[in-house]
DNA sequence: TAGATTGTTAATCGATTAACAATC
DNA sequence: TAGATTGTTAATCGATTAACAATC
């Protein structure tokens, strides 16, 4: 059915398993079951099945899921299989590991533009791109059709950089600040807040 | 009721109430209801309330919430009110990023102790930590009563900095590495996975 | 008192899990 | 064929939201 509605739960499981199938193609692993899937990502089988048959019928009953037509099918899923430019403000610390990371983003998700604020960080140079001045994000943002956003600015200059990263054009915003923001309601915001996340883990302690 | 089970969906929102909270609380607000704060934080207010409702009456029919005394209870509910040591293992431009954001983390969490496994890290300076040897943590680690331990290594080495955090005796695992790892089932692991979460934020591209 | 807002119960909504016919 | 495993329906479980009496 793909006018279903896809819950926010489902569409977080899959680069999870693309991540762990992935690992299982380069150790040339022909097929997997939702029961092996299950048993190493601490999921229930039945909800890896559901996951993907909101998609399509991906697998083969009595053989189970084929390792490099799932990857194929998931990247499609998540858009990965076409370059998704994306651009990141705030060159401090935590923007310079994202960047870093660029590596890792192999599946055509790439950092193509670093942007930030302060004189002294402008003109840098950081993986091979030279941070800019936040003043040419909206020309740089057009001209690359960079489609996501990365917040990686202090709390205090998050609404501000999200405002540009909206008249910019951008798509969708992945936000590092430990701060709220507000954007029109057709965009797409995710938090990844580390401070936020390390509290809730204190909660479990005895 | 003390003894009910609280879901984790819960517990993740705390620590937003708490940092809103907070900031009320900077600019002398004294007084704050459910209404006020599902607006700002985008929550249902009977959510919220619900909430709150798990650990103690904390409102005023007719009132509201006294900032202060719910920022109290908050950090009571999360330990907050005790400090809670931390270590954090891999000093690469995450690591350090994170270590940075110490500052930020007034709420008594405090990263206390890094390590690194390869020497061309080793004894370097931190936001005045001396980065120390994967051989020492189990000593600093149950010196330091360290009880929170963040992993910011590469994947593949993810699960044996895991299995060195569980010997050493911590209790809890921030794992920024993208890679489960496995832990004993009375350990509560958290993930952060950057890489993860940019991969379902092209899901809601169009 | 009148208005506001909590704490809580009941209703709704949604997500997870179990079970099993279909079939490789 | 016998064994395995999918896709999917039905059952269960859990979380969110609405509604409202209690009360400041």
């Amino acid at each position: 059915m793909k006018t279903m509605k896809i819950s926010e739960a489902v569409v977080r499981r899959l680069p999870v398993y693309l991540r762990f199938l992935n690992e299982l193609s380069k150790k040339n692993v022909q097929t997997v079951s939702s029961q092996d899937l299950g048993q190493k990502l601490d999921l229930n089988p039945a909800q890896i099945r559901k996951d993907l048959a909101y998609f399509g019928e991906f697998g083969k009953k009595g053989i189970g899921y084929d390792v490099d037509y799932l990857i194929e099918k998931i990247r499609q899923i998540l858009k990965l299989d076409k370059i998704i430019p994306v651009a990141l403000v705030g060159a401090g610390n935590l923007g310079r590991a994202l960047c870093n990371y660029n590596a890792y983003l192999k599946d055509n998700m790439k950092i193509v533009a670093v942007f930030d604020s302060h004189e002294s960080k402008i003109g840098d140079t950081i993986n091979n791109l030279k941070v800019k001045s936040t003043n040419e994000m909206k020309a740089t943002i057009q001209e690359l059709k960079v489609r996501i956003g990365i917040i990686t600015v202090p709390a205090a200059e998050a609404q501000q950089v999200a405002n540009q990263f909206v008249e910019a054009g951008v798509e969708a915003i992945l936000n590092f600040a430990p701060m709220i923001i507000k954007v029109p309601s057709e965009m797409r915001v995710h938090h990844a807040d580390f401070t936020t996340e390390l509290q809730s883990l204190a909660y479990y302690l005895d």
